[in-house]
DNA sequence: TATGATAATAAACTTGGTGTTGATTAATCG
DNA sequence: CGATTAATCAACACCAAGTTTATTATCATA
């Protein structure tokens, strides 16, 4: 993420950010035009487009920093190998108090009129993350299926995920990361093939 | 589905679905303008306004079809109470079948630049058709976990199912309903709370 | 196959958002 | 303070959207 050291800079971008979310939440992204953005936070649109091409290009941007920060936030931990597995599962744990601290945001992209695209990409990092720190609990002889079977574990977690964002919340990060453990533990364990 | 008696109705709906499907598979519905769609099918575009107001509205006719296509194979279904319980299970070998004769406009939607509403949809009718049909092999004390484990397992499904049409449907329809009847007989069978 | 109905076309038009430009004002940083 | 740079404002051309009317082509069916 770029530093941005210029604090005009900084409310613009917020301001804009802000407004997105706000419509998101009630209009799909086609119906958002820059010109009812830029009157929703009061921002010239002239200065829209100092920072923007357009509005897909603006979701694109905070999509990218979400990512990142998403990325950080599982960078940082790492793997303790020898000790015995934590329960529930700490990447787990943090991926729903990322969710947590970027709810608004969140429950927009990831669910009824998100964007499927990026419910891939974090697909693909909670797969790579999760699975590295599962790999000691699986008995996977990487066979064809094995992949199907992540495919479905991943799947499955998300699916959890979005409808805790789409409910809003009505439990706690931690007993979320419960549920999915407990899920995982007593049906994922005899997915070995 | 309206029986539409005229064929040229027919002709022209079946166009701009056509060209739709193409261009969706190049690029995100909100890039595609109704100009560029009624050029790419060689309609009239007074002629599209005829029948759609927009793109998007164009495309929820689509789904509707296909929602109700989906509706009416797994309705005609009956669940055959008495009888031992099939492998792999006939809904889902209906559903992977039905993916497949329509792969290109269900590749379209439920995958990459999809529309994240209608997968929900399609979550909504696979939750209530399969479960309908595995609710006896349940053990299900109806808990309050229960929806999240309901959840995890039908987004898992989904996941599959986008898999295999992202990746050109490599095996058959047979094939992948007893891949995923395996994940869950050897997952789902010990997921009684 | 003739005919009344209706769908598709073509051309012309208004509207409104888009994206750009250049000048001016305001805020920030050092 | 002073230099720099961001934000604003007004004006502009552009083009897809959406509508209208008249005309042509096609269809259903008696």
């Amino acid at each position: 993420m770029d530093k941005i050291t210029d604090r005009r800079v900084r409310k613009t971008k917020a301001a804009l950010r802000g407004a997105l979310v706000k419509l998101m939440e009630k209009k799909s992204i086609q119906e958002i035009s820059v010109k009812e953005l830029c009157e929703k936070c009061d921002i010239n649109r002239s200065t829209f487009y100092l920072h923007y091409t357009d509005v897909y290009n603006l979701l694109q941007m905070i999509e990218k920093e979400m990512l990142l920060e998403l990325n950080a936030v599982l960078e940082d931990f790492e793997l303790p190998k020898n000790k015995p597995q934590a329960s529930p599962s700490p990447i787990m744990c943090k991926i729903f108090k990322f969710l947590a601290s970027n709810a608004d945001m969140c429950r927009v992209l990831l669910c009824n009129n998100g964007d499927m695209a990026f419910v891939e990409e974090v697909k693909g990092i909670v797969r790579i993350k999760f699975m590295s720190e599962w790999q000691s609990r699986i008995n996977s002889s990487a066979n064809e299926q094995t992949e199907y079977v992540y495919t479905f574990i991943i799947s499955g977690c998300i699916g959890i995920l979005q409808e805790w964002l789409r409910r809003g919340m009505p439990k706690s990060a931690d007993e979320m990361a419960q549920i999915v453990e407990k899920i995982l533990v007593s049906g994922v364990a005899s997915l070995s093939f």
